[in-house]
DNA sequence: TTGACTTTATTCAGATCTCGTATTAAATAC
DNA sequence: GTATTTAATACGAGATCTGAATAAAGTCAA
């Protein structure tokens, strides 16, 4: 049982909270339209804006298009006002992002990084990051970390990339970030959030059901089920790599045959391609694609498609999701991909004739996981679940 | 953007709702306890208690055991006094169910059935149950459904076994019901349904994370994911027969090799264990089981164990469930098949060492799915999203 | 230019809800 | 028989939402 407070300012907070929503996914608009938006009276709206606009959270403007009747005055978020905090830890960079109430990208650092120290050296880029854009601006932080997070949302199971194992990172990055926003430090599996950030600004926009397919050395996995991520019971839901979906003869490096991994990873594609030996999947993608006028390479990279469909028709068959992002290396191969791996889900799923899902090319980079995490850092307020900020500085 | 109403009364219903799912989670208490035990104030709680013995919801008890102070007068929910209706159509039978609000089975019913005319005698036989029991203490209706189901929770896309497409049972059940129940009945699928049953009344008690694997002539199943059924974005997900986790060589119905639901569907269970041909499949797998001193069939088993086994495991990686129920036809036969199943997991389960599901017999039989639709129209007076009845009769 | 009209925003009284504190109630302990 | 302890209620204060009335600020048409 949930135990947060329950009086008449959690109604209030609800109420704030679908204010900014409607803002946030409606756009700017006047009082008498958001309270037709929300289905709240106009009293009501009128004094949440009020508050909204004297905490310098949400500005009026004054509208250009005049229709007859007292011109509207129409309120809108005040970007970069109110601010969630991303972060991600990875084996070669780390990065951070900052994202406002309205789903604008305010800032993102990406900085090359080792494995030993990483934790540190995104403690410092954070915190400039913090410390530039002001530090009461933030609500929340969440670090995107690739490997297995504990239900607590704190500890670190597995991050095998890493070599972590029960670690717990937001307990180095509280100290740096101040006292509030580290206490909130919330982590979260990459790929997870990877599929929020391009639910909320990417190429699944609008989409409450994504499945987030990320081609890097393995393969990852994040599930959006009605807007909301997809855990699992430990936490450790999404991880596909090694699912039997796979060329049958495939030898994988988990040492089993027919894994999914095995034939559309990095080290399958360049197989395929007949691109040398390369550390970097993006990199890798970007000189297969320089080399799309081979017709062979044309070839290779619709037997991976085609692959890649096979796997997503059976988790289609699972989670039914209106949208499958296709991120990491495989995005810049989309153009490629994407129809090869239709074809093969449209032959596969046995339901696709009614419903299949759309496939997608990412849209989002290497940033894609930190926007997600800052993103789901603004998650508390924008559903009234936190309370705003008692006041934010005007910029 | 819900339009639900948000006025102070909105607040009242989600206070109320907190004190019923108190009540029917951690069972009878005074009201210093319900206010300790919602986070509510006491005087808060006297209101609610007080409105709920109104309208005989809740009664009065009185303690035997009496520590020292004031004696508790303890709250508890009055059996039967608020009850949802739960209906399933199947191929071969209907069925409907009553359960109330502390979550105890009322009643429930079984009828032999025809495809043809099967909502008919549905409706009949719900009519039977609602009238014996009181129109009126009903809130809200369920129909299980073997199939595919819109995403508006009216329409029946696709349901094979009965031949239906794009059928909308609701409409003939709603006149029987009367316009109240009638207007409020959701159709949602069976083995979604079934996992939701076993989690509030079965074998998955208190797993918020659940799947539910049910053996027939073919193999359905159904996710939960915190406590919530996962639909996907068209209704269809949890179609798992067809997945490739069975033998390679195994032949499906589908005309593809390698469905999961060719290797541990009825006929393959019929087939390894050399059992004749058998429409039933319960009464098959109690057949199998009565033989179950033969070292053959035990062999023969275990070897179908092992098959579901390593479907699960692709699933745990993909969902993370903290428990997987085995229903249907696999929960006479769970003797055998568990362990086998288990160990398979442990063998495939890339981390199966770090955490792996719990496996169960499924606890409910052939209602299992007619409980949980009688669950899930409780669904919205437990949660705070509709309101209560306005008065109940007493019984 | 002026007055009617339209639409937006604010004000205000009324009703509901929760909370904290004080008060009453009903038992046990000494 | 009195003190103690715990439970439940009573009551005033504070916060919130709503609906109707009022004020504001334009357009439109004569």
């Amino acid at each position: 049982m949930s135990l947060a407070p329950v009086g008449t300012e959690t109604l209030r907070r609800q109420n704030t909270a679908r204010v900014l929503r409607s803002l946030r996914e409606e756009g700017p608009a006047g009082r008498a339209r958001l309270a037709e938006r929300t289905g709240l009276s106009r009293a009501t709206v009128g004094a949440i804006v009020a508050d909204l606009t004297g905490r310098t959270i949400a500005t009026e403007g004054s509208s250009r298009i005049q229709g007859r009747g007292r011109p509207v005055r129409p309120v809108a978020l005040r970007p970069g006002a109110v601010l969630g905090l991303g972060m991600e830890v990875n084996v070669d960079y780390v990065a951070a992002a900052a994202v406002d109430l309205a789903g604008a990208v305010v800032a993102t650092r990406t900085r090359p990084s080792e494995v030993d120290g990483a934790v540190e050296g995104l403690g410092r880029l954070a915190e400039e990051l913090v410390r530039e854009l002001g530090e009461d601006r933030f609500v929340g932080a969440c670090l995107a970390v690739p490997g297995l997070i504990d239900r607590d949302h704190r500890t670190v199971a597995w991050a095998p990339n890493l070599r972590w194992e029960g670690v717990r990172p937001a307990e180095s990055l509280a100290p740096v970030l101040g006292p509030d926003l580290g206490e909130a430090i919330v982590v979260e599996n990459d790929a997870n959030l990877a599929a929020l950030a391009e639910a909320h600004h990417g190429a699944a926009l609008d989409h409450h059901h994504a499945l987030y397919l990320t081609g890097t050395i393995g393969l990852g996995g994040g599930i959006l089920e009605s807007g909301r991520l997809v855990r699992g019971g430990g936490g450790f839901a999404g991880e596909i790599g090694h699912l039997p979906f796979g060329d049958r003869d495939a030898r994988c490096g988990c040492g089993r045959l027919g894994c999914w991994e095995a034939s559309v990873g990095l080290e399958a594609m360049l197989e395929l391609t007949g691109e040398p030996a390369h550390d970097d999947p993006v990199a890798a993608a970007a000189s297969v694609a320089a080399r799309a006028g081979d017709p062979a390479v044309v070839a290779a990279l619709e037997e991976l498609g085609r692959r890649i469909g096979l796997g997503i028709a059976s988790l289609s068959s699972i989670l039914d999701p209106d949208v499958v992002v296709l991120g990491g290396y495989f995005a810049p191969l989309s153009p490629w991909l994407l129809p090869a791996a239709d074809a093969a889900v449209l032959e596969r799923l046995p339901t696709a004739r009614r419903r299949r899902p759309v496939l997608r090319a990412g849209a989002l980079g290497i940033d894609a996981a930190a926007l997600g995490a800052a993103e789901h850092a603004l998650g508390a307020v924008l559903n009234g679940t936190a309370a705003l900020p008692d006041a934010s500085v005007p910029g």
